[in-house]
DNA sequence: AACCTTTGCTCAAACGTTTGATGTTGAAAA
DNA sequence: TTTTCAACATCAAACGTTTGAGCAAAGGTT
């Protein structure tokens, strides 16, 4: 089946392209029958405006970019999933890109979007991200960009997360306010900044609370694997610990293997509370208590955001912040 | 910053749009230190052909949808992300669109596949849809379409998933394999083809074996909660059970919840294995043996296929299948 | 010297749409 | 009867690129 165009509709309708494409967007020039006759053998024709040529004329593209590490992670998939759904409101469309957690990768990405003519970009920055001209170059492109989740700032780009110190805090001064008085506190990639907030964050709480902080009270882990390690020799060898504190989780996870190998049970031999999107928690038996970071809530944040750049209203490049919720479940 | 056109580097090198076009592009005819000059001062100008100039010249968009009923869910992130590997690397875009498990949202979506004239799609059905016209036609615009995991067949439309009477099979022989002999076979949205499918593979094992198949055998679950009651209902009054089978991580989690609720001890008390693309069953303690059902391998297969049909193979309208691996960890 | 080839380029049309300017009616107002 | 003005429609240019056809000049062959 060929694709109808407007001339081909104007042949049938005997009247002239532009008419035909002024009586389909409904323009007051046209008369209402002809309006009707032309709607109808479009629809015969299934006629449908060709994008392109559209966007020729309009010079925007209609599209959206998301631009993150990997989205086979806790977070990222609920993350898509907020966003798609308020950019497939605005009528724009998606394109969806993978850095692999790769710098080069990621100014790759960026310079296939400045030829796409993207007209705003969402991005979550690689691990090995440390200076944002790439994104700066794409912004005087003319592009709409802001940063999620794992952001880095350099005053000009907007980005949203949630606010990581507090969110720590929250946890650990739940396991406080529950009793506990030795716990430790487990952390990612200390590259991110999301990283180095989250740990301040529970030390604060430590601190609030006059717990002193002693040297291992937090463990920070280069790899998954790393976590049951030196877990399990800390809580063998510190008995004294009655809580564990994980940042993500991919952490969480991890942690709870280690617990259980060790033959602990949740919460009676210790307790467990994490910062999560919610459904790892869920998984595990007991449910794990957690700070909930919902991917999702995010997602729509971010997005809206980008849509209000795109508007013509002026953001500042600084941090926007979204609510995190403490879920009590049976893990405390 | 403006966007410099064809048209730019006309004016500034004195050649006419056509001769600039050519000479990025590397043409024969053009005279190797032009071509030099051309690229120096598109360089400078920091020059990007317009796509949508291109699209609407060659009448294509090089671009592949992915429409899923959800991506937040075990399997499709990992399908996800094994589909955007090979899209990008045959540098085509990819857009990513979710029809929240309603036909009436993937009609929609289709509509607008079309309208983007986009040259592949890549699709896992709803869980309401029955009928595979929207498909069709899609096809008849000259769209490459390959449906993925959840399928139905019309004989048109090449599909591709595992082998899912095969992967249940696998994990129920195993079991008996171990000496179980009274087990539970726990499904899913009997709508579903899958579904369907994985019953049967798991009734063939058992006939196979000479195991009797109860009223209690197999049970079929609307959604999450159900597992839970109905599991726990069936293991209180029925203490012969031994082992339990679960046809997708949804219902894993679910009865890993509900075992672990009623004290029982994996795998001492009772045996748990599942078909899964491998992400839960290393989170829970233990860790679940399982049949191996990899988004990604299958993403690959599937995105590999269809630029198959788009350079122009004749690619039956019927299944494709990959492999599945059993994965043995400790819950068995 | 007349002819052919090659080299290196330009012209112009085409892709499908949008839109400001312009043209043609017919009917109402002067 | 002439003017005025809606109402409805057409014309033509423009968006940025690609590409077949055409053309001038330089060099090579008889």
């Amino acid at each position: 089946m060929k694709r109808s165009t407007l001339k081909d509709i104007a042949k049938l309708t005997g009247l002239s392209i532009s008419g035909v494409s002024r009586a389909l967007k409904d323009h007051p020039d046209i008369a209402p029958e002809t309006k009707e006759k032309v709607r109808e053998v479009a629809n015969a024709l299934n006629y449908h405006p060709n994008p392109n040529a559209q966007h020729l004329q309009s010079k925007q593209s209609k599209t959206i970019a998301v631009i993150l590490p990997e989205v086979n992670t806790f977070f990222f998939p609920e993350l898509l999933q907020g966003i798609s759904n308020v950019v497939e409101q605005h009528g724009y469309f998606l394109i969806f890109l993978q850095s692999d957690n790769r710098f080069s990768r990621e100014k790759e990405l960026i310079e296939y979007c400045i030829q796409m003519f993207v007209d705003g970009v969402l991005i979550s920055v690689s691990a090995e991200t440390t200076n944002l001209e790439h994104l700066l170059k794409l912004q005087e492109m003319g592009a709409a960009v802001v940063q999620i989740d794992r952001v880095l700032s350099n005053g000009t780009i907007p980005f949203l997360t949630i606010n990581d110190s507090a969110a720590s805090m929250k946890a650990t001064a739940y396991l406080i306010d529950k009793g506990h008085k030795k716990m430790v506190g487990i952390f990612d990639d200390a590259r991110l900044s999301m990283t180095l907030l989250r740990i301040e964050g529970f030390e604060r709480a430590l601190q609030l609370h006059q717990i002193a902080i002693e040297e291992d009270s937090i463990l920070i882990v280069q790899d998954g694997e790393d976590v049951e390690f030196k877990l399990s020799k800390l809580l063998d060898e510190n008995t004294s610990i009655t809580a564990v504190f994980t940042m993500s989780d991919k952490l969480l996870v991890r942690a709870y293997h280690a617990i259980n190998q060790l033959g602990l049970k949740i919460p009676d031999d210790i307790a467990l509370i994490s910062i999560s999107d919610g459904k790892a928690p869920q998984y595990l038996f007991p449910g794990i208590t957690h700070v909930r970071h919902s991917g999702e809530v995010v997602g729509i944040a971010a997005a809206t955001l980008l849509f209000k750049i795109l508007s013509g209203e002026k953001i500042p490049g600084q941090l926007h912040e979204v609510e995190t919720t403490l879920v009590e479940l049976d893990s405390v």
